[in-house]
DNA sequence: TGTACATCAGTGAACGCGCGTTCACTGATGTAC
DNA sequence: TGTACATCAGTGAACGCGCGTTCACTGATGTAC
């Protein structure tokens, strides 16, 4: 029998896809609330299953947040590809890569703005993720947040935009500067900001990059 | 009679300072664990008193959190001034704007590596940070970390070295970055870099933010 | 200076809660014959 | 094609835990006379 995804109540005795199942309902719990919303007890529940169910597919709680965090990366990944793809293609070189790199900031920032619990999640669980490996933390092109961004600073660096020597480590400084403002909008002193004002308030901290980098 | 502040156990049957005492060990709960250490129960145990007798200074344990939040903040605050003390005095104007400004970084980041507890403490409970009032964020002169960068970007453009046209909205954008940082630092990718090669990369952001501003 | 009294900071016991996790189980499914 | 069987995903009940908070209390302290 083929498994009913998505209906709440099974008639089969078995789920048939409880492990997709409950990544899931965690990433609406944390969507909801935030990593510490992703409750085991809450996450079965929410998948109309016993509580310990759960440990037929994860070791334990660790390992389903864990879960949870990865498909938020990858929601991030993805956010940032779409903003990519809805840049005006241009035949001009450089004004291409640089709209990539900006897109890249936009898109983590927007997701950051529009999904503060899912990027919450993303983020305060251990995890290297600046490594897709064999992990679930990419994007629709096999690419992680981080992968990205060094992507599109190549791209900076192909097209004489940015010096050669100014290359290594770059990610960091252009990621330190999005991160911060986007944690600085979602618990920060700049949370409540209006959606156009923090859209505002990104293009300046990636021009300040761009000029900075 | 005085109250015997610090003695664990007491020979009065009144404690004579209990806030303070169950603000600092709230304090120390953090400094180990971060905000989420700070469980009531967990706190008076430290103050060596019962449970509920929090209750006589605090409303909830979300005040407690606050006021621990605050004291860690003043904590930064006096990091950042410290930092600032330590700079060679010098006759150059401009020179000594620079490095004022560039200590509040320094130190904000060395504080967020040095008590990365604390640091999430100050930062994870709502609250404005950016004004002092009748706070208790404040350091020994009575400003807040967000009030000394202000400051010191005041300096750089009375010294001429920001146009004053890029005043406006700069702390947010020195902010994010070194933000950001501090954050990649203490759960992030860059968690578990060396002091040394921390302070290298709170360097180079330092010098992106001159640079970018 | 001595005594009666009001204040109120800290006590001790208890509450109900949701949590993560373990246990022995059951019964639907796919496979071997 | 039909039947016996092994597998193993999900069940139901229970555990011990630490939590925040409430309650009626007690007794040290400072003040008024």
């Amino acid at each position: 029998m083929v498994p009913e995804t998505g209906t709440p109540k099974r008639s089969t005795y078995r789920h048939g896809d409880l492990r997709n199942a409950l990544t899931q309902a965690g990433v609406e719990l944390a969507r909801q609330g935030g990593p510490e919303a992703v409750v085991l007890r809450a996450t079965t529940r929410h998948a109309g299953v016993a509580p310990n169910a759960a440990y037929r597919h994860f070791a334990d709680r660790g390992a389903l947040l864990h879960a949870v965090s990865q498909a938020a990366m990858a929601q991030v990944a993805r956010t940032m590809e779409a903003e990519q793809a809805a840049v005006a293609p241009t035949a001009d070189e450089k004004a291409a890569a640089r709209a990539r790199f900006r897109a890249v900031g936009t898109g983590y920032l927007r997701f950051a703005q529009e999904e503060p619990g899912l990027f919450r999640a993303a983020f305060h669980v251990p995890g290297d993720m600046t490594h897709a490996a064999d992990d679930d933390a990419a994007g629709s092109n096999g690419k992680t947040p981080f992968e990205l961004l060094g992507a599109a600073l190549d791209g900076l660096v192909e097209t004489g935009l940015l010096p050669e020597d100014r290359r290594p480590g770059a990610e960091f400084l252009a990621w330190s500067a999005v991160h911060g403002l986007a944690v600085l909008l979602i618990d920060g002193p700049l949370r409540g900001l209006h959606s156009t004002q923090a859209h505002d308030a990104g293009q300046h901290v990636i021009d300040m990059i761009e000029r900075g980098i």
